[in-house]
DNA sequence: CGGAATCTGTTGCATTTGTAATAGTTGGTT
DNA sequence: AACCAACTATTACAAATGCAACAGATTCCG
């Protein structure tokens, strides 16, 4: 069926997604568990954990997630007592959003299993393969390759 | 707001995540706006065109994508005629897939898209670096870390 | 044989997501 | 001031997904 060299394992959009879904399940079960969080309400949680005080459109901006999704998972963080807002008085379309107390005892729970899953991920690589793959995910993230039409 | 050193960032799960986004979303323009394809349906028409007559299970095996995400993707290209089914008649429970004429020129047509693709993204890394970096996402696909809790 | 367990694949229903339209706010221009 | 383009965030509706239940076919074993 197969004449020339192609093969799906080699395709790097293709092996990321494999590689990231994978990475992502076991983690996944985590938030989802013991929080009944979804993968965005996940992200935006550990966002305010990490760089604090932030508005919605700073999330998307870092995430590069719709604001339609950053918009319901900041809803459902807030329906949770996760998370609270409050409106800029200088900018009223604006909301700064900030973590509760019990948000950031489950940040502070969430992120020692990141920790340690990570450190259990990188337990299959040696630390130059490590760091030469975060640099390489970086780049690629980054990268817009245009004209290959 | 942050005393330790965990970054999102550094993240593997994470930075997986973003660089898998990043570099599906354009290719999958390809398929989406050509031949409305879904990602199931991208990658089973891509598996049938490289290895042939395939069952759906089988199928869901090598992608590890639920049989029911199988199930809608084979419907839907059946339905547009890019996929036959054939029932095994040693065993009436199974059906064999296969593209179509039609099938296997949208197939040769998106293969060539991913080429040429893939080319491109691997011009913003060096041989070498694309070479580990192939060999550490299928290490990272398989390995199943346990026991970090 | 006969019944239970297992396998392939599909369907129904609730949940989640994508897209486009919308409300409300601000800043710029005349 | 009055308009209008740009911006933040939400909502509505259709589409896609996850999960559990299901139908049909086969195998296992008493």
């Amino acid at each position: 069926m197969e004449t020339e060299r192609f093969d799906l394992q080699d395709f790097l959009p293709y092996l990321l997604n494999q590689a990231a879904e994978a990475s992502s399940l076991e983690f996944q079960r985590f938030y989802k568990n013991r929080y009944g969080m979804l993968r965005t309400e996940w992200r935006v949680l550990f966002h305010l954990g990490l760089y604090g005080q932030l508005t919605a459109s700073e999330i998307g901006q870092r995430t590069r997630v719709h604001k339609t999704k950053i918009s319901r998972a900041v809803h459902r963080l807030t329906e949770r007592r996760f998370v609270t807002r409050r409106r800029d008085e200088s900018d009223r379309r604006v909301e700064h959003l900030a973590l509760t107390r019990q948000g950031q005892a489950a940040y502070a729970d969430l992120r020692a299993v990141a920790e340690r899953y990570d450190a259990a991920l990188l337990d299959a690589l040696d630390p130059a393969e490590a760091e030469l793959l975060r640099r390489v995910l970086r780049k690629l993230t980054e990268a817009r390759p245009g004209g290959f039409t």
